[in-house]
Parts: C-alpha cells; sequence; structure tokens
DNA sequence: CTTGACCTTCCCGTCACGGGAAGCCCCATA
DNA sequence: TATGGGGCTTCCCGTGACGGGAAGGTCAAG
C-alpha cells in the first residue's frame, strides 16, 4: 500500500504521514524503489493515531497511547490516567475560552455597532483586565 | 519608564513588550542610551493589548483593534464585526472540545482502569472515528 | 516516448512568544 | 576606585504539529 491509499483509510494527509515516521510513530517498510510500503498494521496504527489526535491528544501523549495499543499486556490503568487527565485539561480550556465568550459576548451587547465613534467594545477592552 | 516597569503595569512580560515591538504594533521611543524609553500612551497601548490578547484575539485582531482604538473617527460597527467573528471562533473551539469531552469521558466511563489489559478506552480509540 | 500522476527528500513558514548567550549600562557599597 | 549585581540590549534557536512548495526520481497508460 502506497502513502496515498493508507492516508486515505486513515483519513491523513500524506505530510503528516510521513511527520509521523520522522519523529518515530511509524516505522513502514520501504519498497524496492524507495516508496513507503504500508501493511495493515501501519494502516490500523495511523487511524488509531488520526482518532487520538482527533480526541485532542497531543503527539507525545499519542506515542504513549500507542506504546500501550501495541503493548496488550498492559494495564489499562494507564490509559484510564492518561485519558483523564486530558479530560482536565480540556475542561480547563473549555472554562477559559467561556469566560472569554461571557466577557466578549457582555462587551458586544452593550456595543450599538453603528456609526458613532465611541465603542463601548473598544473601552471594554482598554478598561477592562480580562 | 524602562521596560520592567511598563511590563508591570501592563501585565506582560518584557519578552512580549520586545516582540510587540518588534512587529510593529507599538514605537517607544529610545533614550541616550539605548533603552526603551515607554510614556503613559505606550502603557495605555500595552494594557489595551494584554487585555486583548487575553480574551482570546489573534495578534493581527489585535492589530486592527488597536488602530481602531487610535483612531477615534472610525466608526464602532467595524470593531463589533471584529468582536462577532471572535465570539463565533471561540463558540466553535468550544463546540469542538465538548465533542471531544463527550466521546472521551463516555470512554472513560466504560474503562474499569484495573489490571485488565484490554482496555475499552483504547478500543474506543482504534475503533471510532471521533 | 511522452505525459501526467505519484513518490522522494529538503527546507522554510506558521503563531506568539520563551530561553539563553554575549555584551553594554547604571547604581550602590566597600 | 573597584566590584558586584541588577537591568538593558540584540541575536538566534526552539516550541507543536504540521503545510507549502521546490527539485527530482518512478511508474503506468497511451
Amino acid at each position: 500500500m502506497n502513502i496515498k491509499e493508507v492516508a486515505a483509510q486513515a483519513g491523513l494527509p500524506a505530510k503528516t504521514i510521513r511527520y509521523y515516521e520522522d519523529i518515530g510513530l511509524i516505522r513502514p517498510k520501504r519498497a524496492a524503489n524507495g516508496y513507503r510500503s504500508f501493511a495493515a498494521a501501519d494502516a490500523a496504527k495511523l487511524t488509531f493515531l488520526a482518532h487520538a489526535r482527533g480526541l485532542g491528544f497531543t503527539i507525545e501523549d499519542c506515542r504513549a497511547l500507542l506504546a500501550l495499543y501495541e503493548d496488550k499486556s498492559r494495564a489499562s490503568a494507564e490509559v484510564k490516567k492518561l485519558a483523564e487527565n486530558h479530560l482536565d485539561r480540556i475542561a480547563t480550556k473549555i472554562a477559559e475560552l467561556r469566560a472569554m465568550q461571557a466577557t466578549l459576548s457582555h462587551l458586544v451587547h452593550a456595543c450599538a455597532g453603528d456609526n458613532r465613534p465611541d465603542c463601548p467594545i473598544l473601552q471594554g477592552i482598554a478598561g477592562c483586565p480580562a
């Protein structure tokens, strides 16, 4: 399987797959002409990576998850810890965004948005610490 | 006012202030010894920038907002448009994070987290497209 | 034989800075 | 006066996770 086909299967750009090889997440074999030759196991790893990245895990998290995925004897407690830490990060990020959203939508609501030069949004940004 | 003092006032690292000068957001004068010399107007701009960045605006948004802030004759409609676009981006980002959160917390809930080697989280990542 | 699609490596650009080196400058204290 | 310790300057590299694009090899079809 060449790179384009595995890319379509995994739902990743070819560039990303080359990058994943660069940083050691996958190790596809090479054909005689130098082309990467992906086995079914490579495709499965790439699909796994695509999903894990889609869930927002960092590359280093993905590296750890992939190692746990490959090593069937590992306990699931480690996986759960990684996932729970990531859930914490997601929750924190959502809270930050919601704070921004609250402040900003308040300012937008106070702004008439007409041709008057004085704008409550600008004044809010200038004066309000968040 | 030297850089450290204005940094404390604006709530920004000195490095960030130098960077903002590099990319043309501010233009502080220079003292005879080459030190940056910040006037009150510079401090106000930096405070404005710190708040706008705190609300999640990109640097280029901040550049536009700063121009509008400086140019008192501009209409507030432009500001409102920028802010509303940013609110859209925030809402989109929150939605993405919430989708990740939903999927992942579902998987975590299904995982006993004990010493058994088969982990629903790993299987979920391997099999589920998001 | 040529064309066009595919593949390769390599290098630079992204965004918004942070770290750290090398080297002035200024003030206070011994 | 020497010296020490900050503070200031510029400059360059690194971050995360790739994307764009150049230069060039390879393959299948017509």
